[in-house]
DNA sequence: CGTGTAAGGAATTCTGACACG
DNA sequence: CGTGTAAGGAATTCTGACACG
């Protein structure tokens, strides 16, 4: 499910960490949620997933950039297995 | 995906619905999001499907009791088959 | 019956900054 | 670097009511 659907306090819930923290990410460009019309943000199930992993790298001692560098790798391992 | 997350507006986004609809048809009993603890509804995509229908059946000729009615037959119906 | 709307209030979210370390 | 917090504002949502038909 990749709809931007929900605002940060649905994902705080799901996730257990706090507004802060999710903009922080955002900021970092480890996630990118959309936004209305107004200022408000919007994500989705699959962004949650994401922070749940960024939640997981932070606790085994990852900072920011570093997990920003994998998320890359990732992202272009699976694109030359594509082919 | 039977999870509470999103507000009304992108519930109206995604249906085309006024909120104003929405909340009726909550009011019919035809859907019943959950609420934070505040007060704003929560829906699921679930319930987006469900307001489709409604929607689908409204142009039809249905008033809401009978949507109602249909909805009820048709769990019941889903019930006895799965003996 | 089903839906629009203006009204006033409450909950939610936003940004930029200061703080700590 | 990553996160907490108080501050003030803006966007979102809520309820109850009046209206039309």
């Amino acid at each position: 499910m990749n709809e931007k659907v929900m605002g940060i306090g649905v994902v705080c819930e799901l996730t257990g960490l706090s507004e802060r923290q999710i903009r922080y990410y955002e900021e970092r460009q480890l996630i990118s949620p959309n936004r209305t019309q107004g200022r408000t943000r919007k994500y989705s199930f699959e962004d949650v997933e994401k922070i749940k992993e960024i939640q997981q790298k932070m606790m085994e001692g990852f900072n920011t950039f570093e997990i920003r560098q994998l998320a890359a790798k990732n992202r272009l391992k699976f694109k030359y297995s594509l082919i």
